[in-house]
RNA sequence: GUGGGUGUAGCUCAGAUGGUAGAGCACCUGGUUGUGGUCCAGGAUGUCGCGGGUUCGAGUCCCGUCACUCACCCCA
């Protein structure tokens, strides 16, 4: 232990473990590579006003929630507390929506920053991978999206996570809604910041936990209701289309999300066996949010799905990635010719694809055949002067134990063939 | 921001009513001077989170503090 630790709320990415993070990171990535995305990175922070335009001024993510800061030349910074800002304004900026081939697919992967009381699921700097279709309003998109994700979760193996699916409407049928939905509202007893809450975020009250708040929510007016006849025939579409693609969801007409930019689909993916925090992951439309950023009307949708909670789940199903042996051969040379010959030979494997390893440190026999056992590699290599002498290394399998000479200018091959 | 729980060996955790700190696993050495995983024999390990108080004496009781953790709120 140092004197140091890692700051509240965070945690380090260590081995084995760390291998488990890679590949549920690929394991998202690799549907949405072959449904035509691109790959995106964008800046670790932003200016802040991009968050609290796009996100919402009412959010608890912009009120509360961001590492805010300003620079020496005077500049307000935050680091980015969510992906889909980011990456529409760097659409924006390279004019990539003007290359007339709409919509613009992105995809990212990467670390995100919430000033909040940690606790099981919930860190101040976590891990997303996410997927975003800029400029285009069509249901199949909304259905694209959501369809990759659950196609994602479930080649990682996770079979406990439901879909809840809602719409929100739009600038037709929203304000009506809210409207509504305020009036019904301010009639109940509720605590002060509740109350604030209806006059700036009424739909938010809907998704509050609290028991004394929901049993007074039973005959609140649904969004549901109040859907515009194109709101609801495109939400018809998409559960159409997710329907036909085997995909299962949940129509939860309270569902409404923490992000102030949201329009017409929102979607959570929930796990039900990770505690408090379930959502592992979520998104939906926002067909108002390049205006909201000074660029024209793009009509998009997206999602960000949790690393971290997606490992937790994972975890939680009692589900093993399949992951690649990081060692397949692990070298032990006894005495100086040997080293360097082992050497040698560990670098011509690594030239020819096969994971090798070396028991540096000038470790005994015992102790090296020891680390070969623990690097996990299926061959250790053994060499000494009295191999070296005849040309062999002595090649032990150390499943089988059993072990054998192979002449040192054929262990790449035999090794290539017998790892298949 | 607000509550609850927990801090003892590398890890998981025992240590009623205060009396000089333990187990399992892991680790190291040897049995095998050229062989791991099994087995056998032996071995090392602690500011008992930190600071103060009570006491002849505190891991144990009291106060404070820090960290971790769970939950509210919110979300990935």
């Amino acid at each position: 232990m140092s004197t140091f630790q890692a700051p509240k709320g965070t945690y380090d990415l260590l081995p084995p473990d760390s291998a488990t993070f890679l590949a549920v990171r690929e394991a998202i990535a690799a549907p949405v590579r072959r449904a035509g995305y691109g790959y995106v990175e964008t800046p670790g922070f932003e200016h802040v006003e991009l968050f609290s335009r796009g996100v919402g001024e009412s959010t608890d993510i912009v009120t509360k929630e961001m590492y805010a800061f300003t620079t020496k030349g005077g500049t307000d910074l935050a680091l980015r507390p969510e992906g889909t800002a980011s990456v529409l304004r760097a659409a924006l900026q390279a004019n990539l929506h003007r290359a007339g081939n709409l919509p613009v697919k992105l995809w990212y992967s990467g670390s995100y920053y919430r000033y909040e009381n940690p606790q099981a699921g919930r860190y101040r700097h976590f891990s997303q991978v996410g997927a975003e279709a800029i400029g285009a309003e069509d249901p199949a998109l909304d259905a694209e999206l959501i369809i990759l994700a659950a196609d994602a979760y479930r080649s990682l193996g996770l079979t406990g996570f439901r879909l809840l699916l809602n719409s929100l409407g739009d600038k037709e049928c929203r304000p009506a809604y809210r409207a509504a939905l305020q009036e019904f509202l301010r009639g109940l007893d509720l605590d002060d910041d509740t109350r604030k809450r209806i006059e700036i975020n009424p739909l938010r009250v809907l998704d509050d936990k609290r028991e004394s708040v929901q049993r007074q929510l039973t005959g609140a007016p649904l969004i549901v209701d109040h859907l515009c006849e194109a709101c609801k025939e495109y939400h018809e579409r998409v559960r159409e289309l997710l329907t036909a693609a085997g995909v299962a969801y949940e129509d939860d007409p309270r569902l409404v999300r923490g992000l102030d930019y949201y329009t017409r689909t929102t979607f959570e993916f929930v796990h039900d066996a990770l505690g408090s925090q379930s959502a592992v992951g979520g998104g939906g439309r926002y067909d108002g949010l390049s205006e909201m950023i000074g660029g024209p009307s793009l009509p998009s949708v997206g999602w960000a799905l949790g690393v971290d909670r997606t490992v937790l789940a994972l975890k939680a199903e009692g589900v093993e990635l399949p992951l690649p042996a990081a060692t397949d051969v692990y070298a032990v040379p006894l005495g100086d010719q040997a080293r360097r010959t082992l050497f040698a030979l560990v670098t011509e494997l690594r030239r020819a694809g096969v994971a090798a390893d070396f028991a540096f440190g000038g470790k005994g026999i015992k102790n090296a055949m020891k680390s070969a056992d623990r690097s996990g590699a299926r061959f250790a290599v053994v060499a000494g002067d009295r191999d070296l002498a005849e040309g062999v290394v002595q090649l032990k399998d150390l499943v089988s134990g059993e072990q054998g000479p192979v002449a040192l200018s054929e262990v790449a091959d035999t090794v290539k063939e017998r790892l298949v």
